[in-house]
DNA sequence: CGCATGATGGAACGATCGGTGCAAGATGTG
DNA sequence: CACATCTTGCACCGATCGTTCCATCATGCG
């Protein structure tokens, strides 16, 4: 007890985050947080708010850690379309071979869970998927592709990174996951005739 | 009330499944298996068991309903590989464009709630993830594919699988859904020089 | 030092969770 | 018609859910 705050809200931030993406918005009980942030239900309340609040804050803090690794690799210059999705996948496998972090990751485990979501928890997972995608689009672009391989390219490296993540949660091999990455990464565009 | 059940097992069995599909282990509580299932508590627990049997029968309902339509799709003939990708992810996205199911699937959506789930339910989910691959790359040897090369797309495909699922829960459109399925279909095997 | 501020631990709230017990009543058999 | 059988509706169980409240106490300020 003190007059000021005993522990780091950040660090609490983040085991709130990883008790999200290890079990998911209807599984991470008000206990499995306290347990996981090392907080009292008082504090947890006090600095995050209700459950739905720690929740979008969790996506944010995630956001806030793994976006900047995206938009590092993808920042390039890559000479192909296809080095840009291989950089972007290599991130997400570095991301799940991390040990100190759960299985999967937090957007998918979300994603699928949305019904279970309050609208503001399911707009804030929607948006950051859109962002992702986007951020593909621009990158692959920025790589020599055109518009409508752009766009296919991107869809198909956010499905490859979807899938990876539940695979991982299904208990698949990093070298299992190393090849759906390697894969996509040769995926070409569909040079159908433009219209 | 009366001596003889009052309802179809077999219906009631897929209102279940239903529930688990879109609302997932967690989140399908008693009551909502009973709304969905129109029995009442009773009748669900004298005729299903507890809620971890129930969701055990509901992925046996579903394998039994889905399994058939991917084995006759895999039967073949098939000119190539791609060709039994083709067909295979034609099956999943026709599933997921019946607006008489929940959206994505509900071996994806389980598979990304492993954590909550107990020892039977998780052994089953991977079971049936298993299966899955080995069907495909059996369809594949099948179409001319070297054993490489039919493990290798096998596991792609089935990538593509759950990715379809998890853009579908977020809410992608049947349009975005094809192209990935088509763009996974053109998925050529790795070629590498094998050892 | 004395006081206001604010974080903390813990008790307690109503609601809902999964699961069970039981009485009522309809059916099939004699 | 009488009885055993089985299903069903309903109440109820302890446990856990998310959330709130309050007494306690260390701290920063005057």
């Amino acid at each position: 007890m003190a007059g000021r705050k005993q522990f780091d809200v950040d660090e609490a931030l983040r085991g709130a985050m990883h008790v999200f993406w290890r079990w998911g918005y209807s599984e991470a009980s008000i206990d499995r947080l306290t347990e996981g942030t090392g907080l009292g239900r008082s504090s947890l309340y006090g600095t995050f708010g209700d459950k739905s609040t720690l929740f979008r804050k969790s996506l944010q803090r995630y956001a806030q850690t793994y976006h900047p690794l995206y938009e590092q690799a993808l920042s390039g210059p890559h000479p192909s379309p296809s080095a840009v999705v291989a950089a972007y996948l290599r991130v997400t496998l570095n991301r799940i071979a991390d040990p100190t972090v759960p299985d999967g990751c937090l957007l998918t485990v979300s994603a699928t869970q949305i019904p279970a979501l309050d609208a503001e928890g399911q707009a804030m997972v929607r948006e950051m998927i859109g962002g992702l995608r986007a951020m593909l689009e621009q990158a692959l672009l920025a790589a020599g592709a055109d518009e409508q391989e752009a766009a296919e390219v991107a869809l198909c490296t956010l499905a490859t990174n979807k899938s990876l993540a539940v695979l991982s949660r299904a208990g698949f091999s990093s070298d299992d996951l190393a090849t759906v990455a390697a894969a996509a990464a040769r995926i070409p565009g569909s040079h159908f005739a433009s219209p």
